[in-house]
DNA sequence: CTTAGGG
DNA sequence: CCCTAAG
């Protein structure tokens, strides 16, 4: 059956058709229709968050495409397959753009580009009664101006039925990008499993069209191409669908964008299957590339399969770059930062872009002051509004029971972080895209507003505000909001689970669009590490200004869920702020993706909490020095603290007039040059020590 | 990953 | 802040 549903978002809209693929064994009529619902609703979701995202800011440019990717995931294990196809030569068919049947659509089509795109669970609901597999195949009739077309399926994977087909698979992208697909039928339905591969050079930005070869015979695979019309390669996405019993409502993501140069050998997408020992790898090798953009602890795109994805999920929670889990919770307090960013430039955090937009432009709230609040008089309207009402709500204001009121603005809904991994060959489009399909995946499941105290939730709903420690008069810097995941519609990943919740982004009440003045960025945390509570940012409010090109993320997302293949996107942990601080996108050379992370210039009561450690710990210490007084402060990384240090030493050593920036009090540079030269001193006699035995030796 | 330093 | 070389 087609559909046609009309997107409208952001001035352009787009009306895509819908296909909706239903199990050959007859279901009834009302499965179906339950079926076609809820990718309907699906849709409407995207379109909603689309909508409001390009409303935005970004208005700007062409939002909208849709965004084929390649449907990464496969059933059984392909590797084998998978393999051979790449070696062979596949040719590129001219994408057809009506081929997206019912039926054909499956597996018996050689070429077709497809565009995948995976409902995360939570997307579906559960309750779905159907289950084969469904899938939705979306083609995008209208084209932006940039003349995008491309067909993207969602597959709806419904529970139950242990699809392998789900699990995500990493795609590489591969010189020649035979896109391969399996097909194969479960209960009677077909099942697509694409595996694409893309090639990056060819395609480049102009390719419009992949290739793809398909064999049905042989391999069961198609091939999938997709390119997307404007121009830049799209990205394969490799989501994973989430295990139908699920628990993990993630999505995920993740490819690994390797290089080709790396891993030609490995082909395009790496089943699930087979993913094993060279997906790990490559996995990991994405990963140091990667640029950490965010902190992301939930979500991970993950791509493996089933135990990928066990894997990923790991780590995902952790580490987003690193896999060991032991590290995983050892690292994540401290700091990614050293990752070579330079590296990872095919990374874009996204909460970094907006952090980084932010600056300019964006919005992403930053963790404190996400909002202010201010006391006594409030213009809010909650007057009497009971605080736990208005806490679950996410009303910004809410009456004490004194006259008192708590008067907060919220200017976004922090976003958590997201991490995403997509190859710098990919478009801006796309890695919209991504970005919209991971908070697209967020949403899907229903979303509920937390209410963070000094980075600690507040859960209980009954309580007042004064109650919960929300007063007047108080820090109401350290209250933030933030969107989780309902846990009835999505139960959070597992891994999840030790945080309270994986939040969502964005921050509040507020439109998602609106981007909230740039202070956000400067803003930090205390010094002492105290932890600002609001978390995190969220790359979707940051338009990443407009300029790019670009069409909001929301766009992206919609267009495309598909195409990125970009991996991953984790929710990150509400807690950190800085996030978002941490990549900021640079447009002005986006050419260049590598963006330098904001400024963040210390202020002086981080001087203070500086030295205070310092003095304690003594230099050489710094990752201590982090955990100590630096904890809360994500953005901080034991290098940073080093440095901050090093400029310290120099600042107390110049003059006055010399030193630039915020000053910083005389008595705390006076304290900074007495503990480096106690410390100096301490590590002289270390290192002294050793000497004296040597002379014997020596002697 | 951490440190230490240079850039 | 970034990047790297060394542990």
């Amino acid at each position: 059956m087609v559909f046609h549903k009309r997107l409208d978002y952001g001035s352009s809209g787009c009306q895509v058709p819908v296909m909706i693929r239903v199990p050959k064994s007859a279901r009834g009529k009302r499965s179906v229709r339950k079926k076609v619902e809820d990718q309907m609703c699906a849709f409407d979701l995207l379109a909603t968050v689309a909508g409001e995202l390009l409303s935005e800011k970004t208005k700007l440019s062409t939002p909208n495409k849709l965004v084929e990717t390649p449907f990464p995931w496969t059933q059984k294990d392909t590797s084998k397959e998978e393999e051979r196809n790449k070696e062979k030569q596949i040719k590129p068919e001219p994408y057809d753009q009506g081929s997206c049947n019912e039926s054909t659509f499956v597996s018996e089509d050689s070429v077709r580009r497809q565009l995948s795109y995976q409902f995360m669970e939570q997307t579906h609901s559960p309750k779905a009664t159907f289950s084969g597999p469904a899938s939705l195949c979306i083609k995008p009739y209208e084209l932006d101006k940039d003349g995008y077309s491309g067909q993207s399926i969602i597959d709806g994977n419904n529970s139950g039925i242990r699809t392998p087909g789900l699990i995500p698979r990493n795609c590489d992208i591969e010189e020649h990008s035979p896109g391969r697909s399996e097909s194969s039928e479960v209960d009677g339905e077909h099942v697509i499993k694409t595996v694409s591969q893309i090639n990056w050079q060819k395609t480049g930005d102009n390719a419009p069209g992949a290739c793809l070869k398909e064999d049905p015979m042989e391999m069961d695979v198609k091939p999938t191409a997709f390119v997307s019309s404007d121009s830049s390669v799209e990205v394969p996405l490799c989501t994973k669908h989430v295990d139908p019993n699920g628990s993990f409502p993630m999505s995920r993501v993740g490819m690994e964008p390797v290089d080709r140069e790396e891993e030609d050998n490995s082909s395009g997408c790496t089943h699930p299957s087979a993913m094993t020992s060279k997906a790990a790898r490559l996995h990991r090798i994405g990963d140091r590339r990667v640029r950490k953009l965010l902190a992301s602890k939930y979500w991970k795109v993950a791509s493996a399969t089933s135990k990928g994805g066990e894997r990923c999920n790991t780590d995902a929670e952790m580490k987003p770059f690193f896999r060991s889990r032991k590290l995983c919770y050892t690292r994540q307090r401290t700091q990614r930062s050293s990752f070579k960013r330079r590296k990872m430039l095919e990374c874009y955090p996204i909460s970094a872009s907006a952090g980084g937009i932010k600056e300019e432009c964006m919005p992403v709230s930053v963790g404190n002051h996400a909002f202010k609040a201010e006391g006594s008089h409030s213009s809010a309207t909650l007057h009497g509004a009971n605080a736990a009402s208005s806490s679950t709500t996410g009303d910004k204001p809410s009456c004490q029971k004194g006259d008192f009121r708590v008067k907060l603005s919220i200017k976004s809904f922090k976003v958590p972080e997201l991490f995403i991994e997509i190859p710098e060959t990919a478009t801006v489009g796309s890695l919209k895209r991504t970005v919209m399909e991971a908070v697209t995946a967020i949403l899907g499941g229903g979303l509920r507003v937390g209410v963070l105290l000094q980075g600690k939730k507040v859960r209980d709903d009954n309580k007042t505000l004064l109650q919960a420690g929300i007063s007047h008069d108080d820090k109401i810097d350290n209250l933030g909001f933030m969107l989780e995941p309902n846990p009835t519609q999505a139960p959070p990943p597992v891994e999840c689970q030790e945080h309270p919740h994986f939040f969502l982004p964005c921050d509040a009440v507020e439109p998602l669009n609106r981007i909230p003045p740039a202070a956000a960025t400067t803003s930090n945390p205390g010094p002492s590490g105290a932890s600002p509570g609001p978390p995190l940012t969220s790359v979707v409010n940051c338009p990443e200004s407009d300029h790019d090109s670009v069409h909001s993320p929301a766009t992206a997302l919609l267009q495309d869920k598909a195409t990125a293949n970009s991996r991953a996107l984790v929710p990150v942990p509400a807690m950190d702020v800085e996030a978002l601080a941490v990549v900021p996108l640079r447009k002005s050379k986006r050419s260049e993706l590598v963006q330098r992370r904001i400024r963040r210039p210390f202020s002086v009561s981080e001087v203070e909490a500086l030295v205070q450690a310092v003095e304690k710990l003594g230099t050489g210490r710094w990752r201590d020095v982090k955990l100590r007084a630096f904890d809360n402060a994500k953005h901080r990384t034991y290098v940073d603290l080093k440095d901050k240090w090093k400029t310290l030493v120099h600042t107390a050593r110049i003059s006055p007039q010399q030193r630039r920036g915020e000053p910083v009090p005389q008595e705390l540079l006076d304290r900074v040059l007495s503990a480096n030269a106690y410390w100096s001193q301490q590590q002289a006699k270390l290192q002294v020590k050793p000497p004296p035995a040597e002379p014997c030796l020596l002697l």
